[in-house]
DNA sequence: GACAATCAGGACTGCTTCGGTCCACTTAGC
DNA sequence: GCTAAGTGGACCGAAGCAGTCCTGATTGTC
């Protein structure tokens, strides 16, 4: 299905979120973030954004501070962080099947299987497609300038929190 | 994850199969297979062959013969064959998001969605390289040689030998 | 020092999707 | 007419994912 995971999709909200709460020229310094306060301003649940940032610290794509006053802020500037970072950071390593992602013991069959290294130029072409491709570029793409509401930073989906209740998410689906 | 359906993978094994059986110099022309035959030399359960080749078939990647003496055959070369026709012919439009693949229905907050366009630039870039590998690629990519043994399938890692008669394999040709 | 706020890590559950199978029907050659 | 083969659809079990919850650790504030 060549389908990501809906939590890519929300990491890539919370990260531009994350830059456009802080601004260009301050990315990386201030404006730390806590999780609930990013939940509301995206309208994604609470839970998850927590889940999705603790992913995203562990990659070193955000830094985390804990205890009162803590949170998290972006590491890197937007545009210095390919979308190939992202999805590696949430789903793992970036290859389409199973047994040709380096992991020698998903498949016991690896020795033996010609298929072995099949998809290597398919997987390769992807990873460079999406390592060309930062998140910078995601803020700015095709989006219509109707959908581009003044009233709220341009990382910010236009949504309101409330009228986000439940499944319908500002992402994909 | 950016995981492809086994299915996917089954059909690029069922094509090269086909291409393999006819011949290049034949392609296109002679030797009919039955999916029964395919399934027996390949090592996939028929029913999944018969699933594949009706998807294959479907989308014109390969040509049908209904009743006795019928079965399929490679409708073009191998080397004409784009991997993202496979994978669209199996897994429908190569997009990572379902909002945006073309159909508007499936988002029903599509159109207050900030996020609609926004993974544009990912697909695209995913749909060209994806476009600029054919399945002769694949059937030459990255096979050492030592794993070239006539004794296995490629899609089926979890079958018992004993379901892999002899000699199906057609990369290892 | 007590308390509150926040992150960290893991476990759990319901749902969706996928892989695989089966069946009845249609088509076409012998 | 019989047989072999594709066509189309429905069905079921397994696996993975999304989302939630809980407990503990850390840190700033009063």
């Amino acid at each position: 299905m060549l389908r990501l995971s809906k939590l890519t999709d929300y990491a890539v909200v919370v990260l531009v979120r994350l830059a456009g709460a802080q601004g260009p020229h301050l990315a990386g310094q201030a404006s730390v973030q806590t999780s609930p306060g990013i939940a509301a301003s995206t309208g994604i649940p609470e839970p998850t954004v927590a889940k999705v940032l603790k992913s995203l610290s562990g990659s070193g794509l955000v830094t985390s501070q804990r205890g009162a006053r803590g949170g998290y802020r972006l590491q890197r500037r937007l545009d210095e962080i390919p979308i190939a970072d992202v999805i590696a950071a949430i789903d793992g390593p970036i290859a389409l099947t199973a047994c040709v992602d380096g992991s020698a013991s998903e498949c016991e069959a690896q020795a033996l299987c010609p298929m072995r290294g099949r998809w290597d130029p398919v997987n390769d072409a992807i990873r460079s497609a999406l390592n060309r491709i930062t998140l910078a570029d995601m803020q700015v793409a095709a989006i219509p300038p109707a959908f581009r509401t003044p009233t709220r930073t341009t990382a910010a989906p236009a949504l309101p929190p409330a009228a986000l209740p439940s499944g319908n998410m500002p992402a994909a689906e």
